[in-house]
DNA sequence: CTGAAAGCGCTTACAG
DNA sequence: CTGAAAGCGCTTACAG
């Protein structure tokens, strides 16, 4: 039914070849069978197949894009997506497609990825870091396939990655708080195994070395990983010494010590002022709204695409760094008085 | 490089078309030979081109998610990835791939979807809401092409949708109200063109009389759709005329009108309750945590996933109804000293 | 500047 | 039960 390169030839009384070279702009064509031919694919509404075409050009000018996410994901892990669309957005802007996997607990990675690759069903591969594992990386590396990681997988590998920078992201937030008066800080982390926070943490003492202010063991707390958690050590933090301002390791964190402040009756910020990481929507209907350090994930989505494309064309290319840079959204946790519209400041 | 049937068929020292054979599972072929090409292929790690199989057979075995959204969607619109995870997964496990487009706002949905067809890039497609025209409708019409739309199109057409059923959802919020004993019930509602909104007014209006408490005109207080909005609006309501339980159009909504009851010193849900519509994660750490009236939005991916496979089988099959149906999250919003712990209840 | 031919890696009537 | 041949809709050396 659909019309195909041979009608086109033979109505134009060419050869399908000659057809092929004016579809791919081929400058050997004369001018007059150019015209020729492109009045009859417009006569004929001739479109090419694409599929056709990538299959006789050996490549399928598709991307995968493979996560492990449970149900509710989209609801507890924004994130995840936020970035895909980032990705979504350079590839397609490039005449690449995105295909979605989303991995079963049956599914292993390992196999997954190893079909993918073998039976050819795809260019490249973004790999969010819940899909990764040693096999993964193995069978990544064997096939010298072009591939990126989001987020920094736990192990040694040569692998490409690309992070944010928590570490900066911790150093950030001591800055502000210093900057704004505050020099007595805490830290609120979550549990034992949570390196995101665990890296914030280092990133905060660093700089508030740097500036004087070291935070003292004391006044680190880990473990907090729900509400009540955070909500029970805030309180114990606050009642053996208090101080001027907490950061806290996630939204949940912050959460917690929220309810903990209010519940002695103490002001956010006038008491304690609170800082804490990643912007939600609820972030900035908080009350009071929350000044949060921010990593715009769209954009590292974006900037995973460009370093797909590009280890793509070439596949020795190696990567591994932290890319996006993290922005503070000042609200009232930390400062008094300022309008409620968020501030934002590029670092 | 990779292994093909040639080296297979050559190998075994049969024919190609028999490897072919062995792959498809003929019966035709004797069970020595099938053995015989069976251990060549493990011998020689062999595995078919997905590609080059789909091309043979003329289809793509992959469908296409398209929807418009905008950036930070994944945070403002969560449900519109709940919902491709859910269509993820019904048609991977019938060995589809899923294909996601975002539309840019140069891109015309039309256009785009034309392409997509004539160029034979897609088996099927799913279209959110956001990504339908009447150019869109008339496109898949022509071409008689297998899609479902998720979410009910703002006019009349043949396109085949799937919904929530928002009435449904709005008559289960004033039935549970009346259970637990408010009768004097009022409606906050979102924009004047937010039919959302509107069906869920509809609904919990028809079930109201039909318990005999109808819900009086000036109970229903519409145009909110920011929270300050929301927070002006019902405390104009309380002020002119206090009801026992408010109904929030939806998570905005009820944000403002909790923060109105808590500046008029009033306390929920002993002086009003509250109840809205769709389950946030913030929704249960809200104080109290709000009762809502949920969709399992995942749940309506997979249905949609479902219809789709059904259609493209048969295209002429045709859908337009509401699905997924709605269930009744009760939290301390709506009954006093509940446990935590949210209680759902299928209806 | 143009075309015939081989090829991409499979499938599928058809003949035997 | 097996194989030769044509086909899916294009591209791409190669020859002229």
């Amino acid at each position: 039914m659909p019309v195909s390169i041979h009608e086109v030839a033979q109505e134009a009384g060419v050869s399908v070849s000659t057809v092929s070279k004016v579809l791919n702009h081929s400058p050997l064509i004369s001018e007059a069978t150019t015209q020729k031919v492109r009045n009859i694919m417009e006569q004929l509404h001739y479109r090419p197949n694409l599929r056709a075409q990538n299959f006789a050009r050996q490549k399928t000018h598709n991307v995968t894009f493979i996560a492990r996410a449970e149900k509710n994901a989209a609801f507890n892990n924004p994130h995840l997506f936020e970035i895909m669309c980032g990705v979504e957005n350079t590839l397609s802007g490039k005449g690449y497609s995105l295909t979605f996997i989303n991995l079963t607990k049956e599914q292993d990675e390992g196999t997954v990825i190893e079909s993918l690759i073998v039976q050819k069903n795809t260019d490249g591969i973004v790999l969010h870091v819940s899909a990764v594992s040693k096999k993964v990386s193995g069978v990544l590396a064997s096939n010298n396939f072009p591939h990126i990681v989001i987020g920094r997988p736990d192990f040694e590998s040569e692998l490409c990655w690309i992070d944010t920078n928590n570490n900066l992201s911790g150093s950030i937030a001591v800055k502000h708080l210093f900057q704004v008066g505050y020099h007595h800080i805490a830290y609120i982390g979550g549990g034992k195994d949570d390196l995101i926070s665990l890296h914030r943490l280092q990133g905060a003492q660093k700089a508030a070395e740097e500036l004087g202010i070291s935070i003292s063991p004391e006044d680190v707390r880990q473990g907090a990983v729900t509400i009540e958690n955070a909500r029970a050590i805030t309180e114990q933090l606050i009642r053996e010494d208090q101080p001027e301002a907490i950061i806290c390791a996630n939204n949940t964190v912050a959460l917690g010590t929220f309810h903990s402040i209010r519940d002695q009756a103490l002001t956010i910020p006038d008491n304690i002022a609170v800082i804490s990481f990643d912007d939600y929507p609820y972030s900035r209907i908080m009350e009071p709204a929350l000044t949060v350090v921010n990593i715009d994930v769209y954009d590292m989505g974006t900037q995973a695409g460009i370093m797909l494309l590009r280890k793509m064309k070439q596949p020795s290319l190696q990567v591994q760094s932290y890319t996006t840079l993290p922005v503070l959204i000042v609200r009232n946790s930390t400062i008094k008085n300022t309008a409620s519209e968020p501030m934002s400041t590029p670092i």
